[in-house]
DNA sequence: TTTAAACCGAACGTGTTTTG
DNA sequence: CAAAACACGTTCGGTTTAAA
């Protein structure tokens, strides 16, 4: 097809006719409409009892109507579309001359003058206050036993570069030792806090815990600024590198290769997906069903849309453990204890309308569902938490 | 509901480096 | 060489959020 010129050739070429829109014709009143039948129901109001609505709180409707006329008073434009329209005389409409101080003062609608306060008493500047002095101010340094970091900071690239860590939003209660950090872009490794001061309240004023730090950085220098100005700069422009999630799976691993068949009570884990078209459902994003079972999982779900427990639609099921001398019970606590807030909280009726209210549905992302339920199987879930809004989990 | 902690923002200080 | 620009660090207040 030709290359359209002008305007008029896309017009001239509207073979289904999809550029010839009429313009909606609306019943829906315009805004002056909408003011003029509003001021029109206080001109009802006064008519009827001869004064004007006051703030009665014990009349709803009057009071309504006392605030339209306040409201409309208040604003210059509405006065004067309403000028007509205003019979009783409630918008006063005269100017007022203005010709003495006395004027300007009684002519303060907005209460805007009547401040009785100093005029230079400043509540809105910083106050000029005393500074505590600090003990000195760290400045950034050679470090000069890099060479024992300079591995861990490439093996940290390695593992950001891997996917193996990740970024995530700086926290104050993830500022720890050993933890590794980037800031401006730079990786820092925070060696070292000596908290000297714990946070107290001295006659009603703050004192912050704090204290001198030894922070490395990827370049080869090192600082040792207070702990709150290390958290003060990660919150300014700062990530927190991860744990490496595959060494978090090693124990995982280890703990399972000695386990044979010939255990008692085997069973199995299982993570599915609802395949349900409630509209409640559908719109949740990562919803995914942890569930144990004795029997094989096929097996457990084959009445899933007859069962509450399965939001009573079919599922999908995603993974499947095999597992054992697992209590179901622990296993269904220590999942609300770790997803916390993010349970599918809903209520389902069956058949005959009795509500259910499933308790093992959870949002979350289903790379981190895999991890919590290794972290669970293993035991090492207790180390662990999950952070909702990174969608991820952290080592406490 | 009250209280404590966490979070966020900002003012401002102190060295160091660059520039006129 | 002093001033200005820059980089980094310290302290504090207000608001939001979590815990008791």
């Amino acid at each position: 097809m030709d290359k359209f010129q002008t305007l008029e050739d896309i017009f001239a070429n509207d073979q289904f006719d999809i550029l010839n829109v009429k313009p909606k014709v609306s019943s829906a009143r315009n805004a002056d409409e909408r003011l003029s039948a509003s001021f029109g129901e206080v001109n009802d109001f006064f008519a009827k009892y001869n004064k004007e609505p006051q703030p009665n709180p014990g009349n709803i409707s009057e009071f309504q109507l006392y605030s339209r006329l306040k409201s409309i008073r208040s604003d210059i434009e509405k006065m004067q579309s309403l000028e007509e329209q205003d019979i009783h005389g409630l918008l006063n409409f005269e100017a007022k001359e203005i010709n003495s101080i006395d004027d300007i003062f009684n002519d303060d609608t907005f209460d805007l003058l009547d401040d009785d306060s100093d005029l230079f008493e400043f509540k809105h500047t910083p106050k000029d206050y005393e500074r505590a002095p600090s003990d000195f101010v760290a400045r950034r340094k050679p470090c000069k036993d890099f060479d024992k970091y300079e591995m861990l900071f490439k093996d940290i690239q390695k593992d950001l570069g891997d996917g193996k860590r990740k970024l995530v939003d700086f926290k104050e209660d993830n500022l720890r030792e050993g933890d590794f950090y980037v800031h401006n872009g730079v990786l820092m490794l925070l060696e070292n806090i000596n908290l000297t001061q714990e946070e107290t309240y001295v006659e009603g004023k703050r004192l912050r815990k704090d204290g001198r730090t030894r922070c490395i950085f990827e370049n080869g220098t090192e600082s040792n600024m207070l702990y709150r100005s290390a958290a003060k700069i990660l919150y300014a422009n700062g990530k927190v590198v991860t744990q490496n999630m595959d060494k978090v799976n090693e124990n995982f691993i280890e703990r399972f290769s000695n386990i044979t068949d010939e255990d008692a009570a085997a069973g199995y884990i299982y993570v599915l997906r609802s395949k349900s078209k409630d509209e409640r459902i559908i719109e949740i994003d990562n919803l995914y069903k942890i569930g144990y079972s004795k029997v094989e999982v096929e097996e457990r779900i084959k009445n899933a849309e007859k069962d509450p427990t399965y939001l009573m639609a079919p599922v999908k099921i995603i993974t499947s453990w095999k597992c054992y001398n697992m209590n179901p019970q622990k296993l269904e606590q220590l999942l609300h204890n770790f997803f916390g807030k993010s349970c599918l909280n809903i209520d389902i009726f069956d058949e005959k309308k009795r509500r259910h209210t499933p308790r093992e549905w959870f949002i979350a992302p289903i790379d981190v569902i895999e991890q919590a339920i290794e972290l669970i199987i293993s035991g090492e879930v207790v180390k662990h938490r999950y952070d909702e809004k990174n969608m991820i989990i952290i080592e406490i």
